[in-house]
DNA sequence: CCAAAAGTGTTCGAATTACACCCATGA
DNA sequence: TCATGGGTGTAATTCGAACACTTTTGG
């Protein structure tokens, strides 16, 4: 059995996340990356990544690496694409399989994400990034604006309890522009997946927002019908 | 330099290959599956795959692979997902790399897909495939159901010319439902991406039906403007 | 009382759906 | 001449896009 394949070269395979965050108060999708601790490239920017270990899934390689990263687990992450140009790490041949992750900000633990030199970078400045991550990035974020019209997944960047209007300003991030009020808050509310709450955040306005919370119960039992998250927005 | 990452384990990467054809007489969409020639699962039907070998990036390596049992390059081929279950593959820790491809049946050649086995299945029967090689097939098949809607890759099942009708049959072979006869011709004739040429099909029916072939510089120009393909067929 | 943000409906045009008969021709 | 498959148009409905004023309330 141990001798099965065993003409073939074997590779080194390592992951890396597209980490997306939602900036309430800037209005902002923030990135995280990592300022590099080895070489090559010690000291650049890049996503955060780790290497595959023997006996190790690749999906658990990941939730690994963003584990140690930000202390979370249980997080929205799936697999964007697998990157396997042979020279695109200048330090060994290295084939990557990249993943997308949508966290809440406030939910990362601050001391390991310190540790570990990572930093929220706004997607409209983005630093250059390492290798091939730029792609990555690129590529996460088309994943993610089709992604988020389908599927009722923006509310992983959200608090638990989030206002219309900060619903609405997320989507504008996004898509990186204006979506008209009316026909949003019209459409988001027909797919009958809110609940709105008793409560009002008073912060930003006089009158106050009501809070609505995501029914992912009620969601599962629609999308077990004939019903689909459509948010075409603009 | 050689000692970069030099503590992390490496690992066997494959490609996968789902293959698609469509049999303009059956009406029926084709999967090319062989019967492994080796251990373990030897004698069983499975994908058409390879070992990703040193210095060779995982595209080629799909290319290769494809190239080797049908003799075909220049194909339309996308990857699809990476596979990396620790024990996917009962042989040894293989984490596999999907890629589907769309190719005109009768273009393949003979004697090499005869030399590795190879056979065309309907996708409406098909046998029990090795490992996870089932689920790729699910995956791939949504994929293209996905992307047959919104990009022009349908002609790439075709030959060079085909009828509406052919047209229409392919897509119902995809979707497997039945699509109006009469919206489908207005929707993909408006598109103005087909040309139809001064020649007519008369092997299936007395009148004849017109020839049309797909305009691709047309298409590439459109797109470059706001124009979207978009075949909602059902 | 007023500034600032939340909340609310209607109209118009475009796109999608449903649907049934005539045409051309070779046998 | 007739059986077979190719080709055509219109009406009804749905869906998305555009658009401006009223409400609430803390300061």
């Amino acid at each position: 059995m141990i001798k099965l394949y065993s003409k073939y070269k074997k590779h080194l395979v390592a992951v890396d996340s597209i980490i997306f965050g939602y900036d309430i108060l800037e209005k902002e999708l923030k990135l995280l990356v990592v300022k590099r601790s080895f070489n090559p490239a010690k000291g650049k920017w890049s996503l955060a990544g780790g290497f595959v270990e023997s006996g190790e899934s690749i999906d658990v390689a990941a939730c690994r690496v963003l584990r140690n990263l930000t202390g979370l687990k249980n997080i929205y992450m799936k697999q964007l694409y697998c990157y396997g140009e042979s020279a695109r790490d200048p330090g060994a041949r290295v084939i990557s399989v990249a993943y997308w992750a949508l966290i809440k900000i406030k939910s990362i633990d601050q001391k390991a994400a310190h540790e570990n030199r990572a930093h929220w970078q706004s997607i409209k400045k983005l630093p250059k990034l390492i290798f091939d991550h730029t792609d990555m990035v690129e590529r996460a974020l088309e994943e993610l604006r089709l992604r988020v019209r389908i599927k009722p997944v923006g509310f992983e960047l959200l608090p638990e309890k989030f206002t219309l209007v900060q619903l609405l300003d997320l989507y504008e991030a996004i898509y990186q522009k204006p979506i008209d009020k009316r026909n949003f808050r019209k459409k988001i509310l027909s797919l009958n997946i809110l609940e709105r709450l008793d409560e009002k955040e008073k912060v930003t306005s006089k009158k106050g927002a009501f809070y609505y919370s995501f029914n992912k119960a009620n969601y599962k039992k629609l999308s077990k019908r004939d019903f689909y998250f459509n948010l075409d927005a603009g």
